[in-house]
DNA sequence: AATAAAGTTTAGGTAAATCTAAATAAATAA
DNA sequence: TTATTTATTTAGATTTACCTAAACTTTATT
């Protein structure tokens, strides 16, 4: 497995992104969006990483990872989570601020160096935002039961992940006191605009919008 | 001041590096020495510096940094030697592993982050290699009192830090057992090549060359 | 001072990663 | 099933950071 550059890199793990939001075969234009970039560079690329075997690709068919391009973007998501994890647990920051500086931090290619920032930090399983961190042989623990908030059932619920980093959302959260481990109480679903009233312990009462609760993870307890 | 390059980082670095090893004016050629570049790219970077005022240049009359160009030097020294920190007192790393590491770690460029780890490193004043680390208004402690060992003139000496980085000179150093603080008795200095003997308590006595000794800094003891 | 050697710059290119605008293909709607 | 819209690709540029080879300055040596 060849050196791969940064945008290469870049590209690799917001294919793996989008394979894993579902897409069958990863767009042109999706990647565009996700990588803030324009189409004619997205398709640049793709005939750059299909030579270097880590995308299959056809003229309008879309990108998927080869297995070499799966086991490159796994190692760059062990990077990315195991700095969020250095970030937060070592440095204080809070979840929201984790995510851009990890976003260069992962690019510095050094196993021996990520493998003793594992150790240093109790080789975490999950990082900042619930994702579980792949292992040095780039396994990746079954992500835990999990269900997005505005499809689970229960009325008690705990919170285990969030699957938008976006500074935005995660400040959201820190203000309705929402974290990782918080539990909940579903007071009511309004059916109109699919918003939800919610609980938590000594807290009055708030509602949140669908677009926040289909992006916290819950399970219930 | 605007945001930096990798690359102009780099050069920046190096310049203020051949500026403090004396060097009235940087010339195209030691730069290019020690960026192990060509002079032909140190010129054109050095016309692109000039236009960001970080450097002063005519052509054929070498480089010198600006008052910004020195505050930006410093503050990359300060990443620098800060990361290096960490990866040995908290990674475990040796002094010979980190240089490489950290010249790719010092170039996420974030305020709040390198201050949260200058701290978490409980603000540390010098380096694995013990060089000063500036502090966060660039400020740089004065260098001890230091002599290269080559010129020392005392026979009890006590080595407080390393001009060169190499992982040649490192390993070296790691196989006679001298690190920082290690207390040296000179037993002889040899004229003709300007070898010295030298000898560390609990251990026979050896030898070392002058190039291996102009790059020992000492203080007598 | 003239010549040779060393150091530096210019000219002209390459490769990576972008972009805009135009062309083409695929999907959708009439 | 044509026509329209949307998605994608190509063509042609740009910027950054390099390079080699040739030209030009500066410095050292006869
Ligand atoms: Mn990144
Ligand atoms: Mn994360
Ligand atoms: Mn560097
Ligand atoms: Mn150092």
């Amino acid at each position: 497995m060849m050196n791969l550059t940064i945008a290469e890199e870049n590209y690799i793990k917001s294919i793996y992104k989008l394979e894993e939001e579902g897409q069958e075969a990863v767009s042109t234009n999706a990647l565009a969006g996700e990588l803030e970039t324009k189409p004619a560079s997205v398709t640049d690329m793709a005939k750059k990483l299909k030579e270097k075997k880590l995308i299959s690709y056809e003229k309008y068919q879309g990108i998927n990872l080869t297995p070499d391009g799966k086991k490159a973007a796994l190692n760059i998501i062990r990077r990315h989570r195991l700095w969020e994890c250095f970030l937060v647990d070592k440095l204080s920051f809070s979840w929201e601020e984790v995510h851009e500086l990890a976003e260069e931090l992962e690019h510095v290619r050094s196993e021996k160096l990520i493998n003793r920032l594992s150790e240093f930090l109790g080789n975490p399983q999950i990082d900042p935002h619930g994702d579980p961190i792949p292992d040095a042989q780039g396994k990746m623990g079954k992500p835990r039961p999990q269900t997005p908030l505005d499809k689970a059932r229960s009325k008690r619920l705990e919170v285990v992940a969030v699957s938008d980093k976006s500074t935005a959302l995660l400040e959201f959260l820190n203000a309705k006191g929402i974290r990782l481990g918080t539990q909940l109480d579903v007071i009511e679903r309004y059916e109109f605009d699919n918003s939800i009233e919610l609980k938590i312990r000594n807290q009055p009462a708030f509602t949140i919008s669908e677009q926040v609760s289909k992006n916290i993870m819950v399970k219930p307890i």
